[in-house]
DNA sequence: CGAGCAGGATTGCAGCAACGTTGCGGCGCC
DNA sequence: GGCGCCGCAACGTTGCTGCAATCCTGCTCG
């Protein structure tokens, strides 16, 4: 699950980010709406937080633009002006859902899981391979019932692969999922991941093999 | 190829997936009529398999739901109710297929590839050559379902083939796009790309072959 | 019509870049 | 303070890839 915050207080970005980080998602950042456009066109992502005020406009004004890229990604609007016709003015304008600072970050947490059940873009709802079930509303992965305990980064790089089972993600696609586009890397510590959860799905016989195409990336597939 | 299996059953959906997936094929397995809208707007499936009783409704409701939105692509119809007034009634709903439960999986097969081979190109991001699909989007080349494990160098040159597939490419243009501009190259490696590339396109009967053209370059066509 | 030639095809080989694996240390979290 | 995740780096391994030598094929020109 990869978000895109709109935001230009950093401390609340580094605070959203942290807490959404304990539900292994991760938070692209934003400060202005530029900068989310970009974001946007460049990357996957599952759904939106919105800030209304930002330096260079009203974060509503992104909506429009935002459905014309990608049109039904969630989108959800966090601001200080939590009037009722506020509110309602947001909801028109496109947005999912509507949240006044100051709020709990467990209600957020509530409320992007519940448009996450609910909303038409994160869809199939489990990806069988082998004998391999993940489940990406639960965000877990199991083998035959039983549940893979698997660490955050782990977790990412199975939820990614799932997603396109199949098919080939490309090493720099696989990076972005796992480690967010602003966050650095500068060594083969995915590598590593790959190499540990092939060891727990081969322990487990899952019935999958994360085959690797040189150069190009790893795929997700049946074990002959 | 990937498809998407409306099922409420999960016995059928978990037996659909394991046959299906021996013929390299990848089936999403929506539930509901809900979820599968769900799924439809967010993913590429090449058909549907749609069973007619679901929890919130009669498959046959989806019909027309997925033509608006991919008017093209196949619809699989399977029930229990399997009288000859019910099959015209769900052909006419726009199915392409009806087939009674109990059936064979080797009749759904049969009956998928044969749907297959008669629709046109659903995704317009891949390329249909011969056998041969190239997903430019996934990156990768398969031949009947079966993915082509190609090195990176072998799957930029069939890549830039599949792109102007049936006309010719330049053999400079076809440097360009395996190599980039400051890539220097002194050798006949760009043939020996090629070389590999027909050995492995012949060996998995691809249907297809690179034709060259002297002193030009190559094309990419089926084959006779 | 045949020889010569130029461009293409094929293949073995060696270098090296990409990938795999593992251990370590730091850091955060119970 | 113990435990486990994670980034990192070192080192082993694989197999892609550029190169060149050799063979093949189609074209040209006398």
């Amino acid at each position: 699950m990869r978000l895109l915050l709109v935001e230009d207080e950093l401390e609340m970005a580094a605070a959203l980010a942290a807490a959404l980080g304990r539900y292994d998602m991760i938070l692209d950042h934003a400060p202005t709406l530029d900068h989310a456009m970009a974001a946007l066109a460049n990357h996957v992502h599952d759904g939106i937080i919105l800030d209304r005020q930002l330096p260079d406009g009203d974060g509503l004004s992104l909506i429009p633009r935002v459905r014309a890229l990608k049109s039904g990604i969630p989108v959800i609007v966090l601001t200080a002006r939590g009037a009722v016709d506020e509110r309602v003015r947001g909801l028109d304008m496109g947005a999912d859902d509507y949240l006044a600072k100051p709020f709990a970050v467990e209600e957020l947490l509530a409320r992007i899981r519940a448009l996450m059940r609910r909303s038409p873009d994160i869809a199939p709802i489990t990806a069988r391979i082998g004998n391999l079930v993940f489940d990406f509303d639960g965000r877990q992965a199991s083998v035959n019932g039983r549940i893979l305990d698997l660490p955050r980064r782990e977790l990412l790089v199975l939820e990614a692969l799932a997603r396109r089972q199949g098919r080939t993600v490309q090493r720099s696609t696989l990076e972005e999922s796992v480690y967010g586009y602003d966050d650095e890397i500068q060594s083969n510590s995915l590598d590593a991941h790959v190499s540990r959860l092939r060891r727990k799905l081969s322990e487990t016989s899952a019935g999958v093999e994360i085959h690797s195409i040189r150069g190009v990336g790893y795929l997700l597939r049946p074990s002959l």
